[in-house]
DNA sequence: ATGCAAACTTACAGTCACTGCAATTATTAG
DNA sequence: CTAATAATTGCAGTGACTGTAAGTTTGCAT
């Protein structure tokens, strides 16, 4: 089902790839704000109106398949034993998906860089994790069996977003040099042991 | 000082303080989206181009003030004694700010409200949350004696921003019955045990 | 008071992201 | 081959926001 093999399918996804790589081409040299939509589409040989049928918004072409990694995580955790604690079952979750981190670590810096320089992409960016973070604070809130959202629940999925944006921004401060899922990790371990200690 | 009691000072004062309110009477009756900022200076009786000398972009002028407190909490914690471990420090400077929440509990709950319906403004609050973590964590970083940013402050400042995030939403979600102080620090206190006891 | 400088407001023209619509072209299924 | 369906495109429009230059108001020194 993944391999649709219709003409159709196929030159869609081309398309799509196509507007990808010729955008961040141009946002690298250019920078987002100075690229617009126009040049894009006149790079991928589009109209401009096609761009909107592929992509939303300019932004998104850098946070695309950022999203769907973040779903990814959500679908995790839903499939997560009930015999797990809340704050194990979202770092397993985390894991699982932050594994292929390190096979695209390339494309992964590259967003970051994109998105580091450009407020209006850096904002889609906390909008797609805050909508995120709704949506696991929600699965966490019927996993201990409640009918809305509680605080800890929230808190919880707030402080898992936290974990991962620090991670984000520590590795791509310190120049790529450490093993992401390592620091994601070390996160989750400094929020299970909470600050009460810290001197 | 805070009384520059020029003509010029006085009706510039007035002029913004027209915008905001018409605004937000705009935004309450019409909805964000559907609010002009042509229509917004019109009720305010200044040039559509004026708008744009007080506030740099709509949003803006549901945020503005949300912005200063911001502010004033990383005064507070760049104020704090050095005896003081970190996550102490940052939820006294906290609670400090916090505790005019309650005086100002319907301008908070009119702007939850906007906030809550138009995406846009949940971006842009999201973007100077994310300001603003990222001070907090230059000074936690600079109060431990550091040069450059580490990990467990970055953690430390989003685990704060997140505290104060969950709860504003779980106040909203139930209503304002409960006490908004109490909720911050109801999570400060969650985070400062940790989650890995939790089950 | 008066006149000059600085600050504030405004009109105007322009850019750019994004949308709805209707016409055109390409793909598919029968 | 043909009819239905989907994708692409042009076009006209909206709305946020910006630069600029000209007009108006306020502050201040004389």
């Amino acid at each position: 089902m993944s391999t649709e093999t219709g003409l159709r399918e196929r030159k869609k996804r081309e398309t799509r790839r196509r507007i990808e790589r010729k955008a961040f081409e141009l946002f690298e040299t250019a920078g987002f704000e100075n690229t617009t939509v126009e040049a894009i589409a006149r790079a991928a040989e589009i109209s401009p109106r096609t761009f909107f049928h592929y992509f939303p918004t300019k932004e998104d072409v850098v946070l695309a398949d950022y999203a769907d990694r973040l779903d990814r995580i959500v679908e995790q955790l839903a499939g997560r034993p009930e015999v797990e604690g809340p704050w194990e079952a979202l770092e397993a979750s985390f894991m699982v998906v932050a594994t292929d981190y390190d096979t695209e670590r390339d494309l992964l810096a590259r967003r970051f860089r994109i998105m580091a320089r450009s407020p209006s992409v850096q904002a889609r960016s906390l909008q797609l994790q805050s909508g995120w973070e709704d949506a696991v604070a929600e699965v966490l809130s019927r996993r201990s069996g409640r009918e809305e959202q509680d605080l800890e629940s929230r808190l919880m999925a707030g402080a898992a977003m936290i974990a991962m944006r620090a991670s984000q921004r520590h590795w791509l401060a310190t120049g790529q040099e450490v093993h992401l899922p390592a620091l994601v990790r070390r996160c989750f371990g400094m929020l299970a042991g909470g600050f009460g200690s810290v001197h």
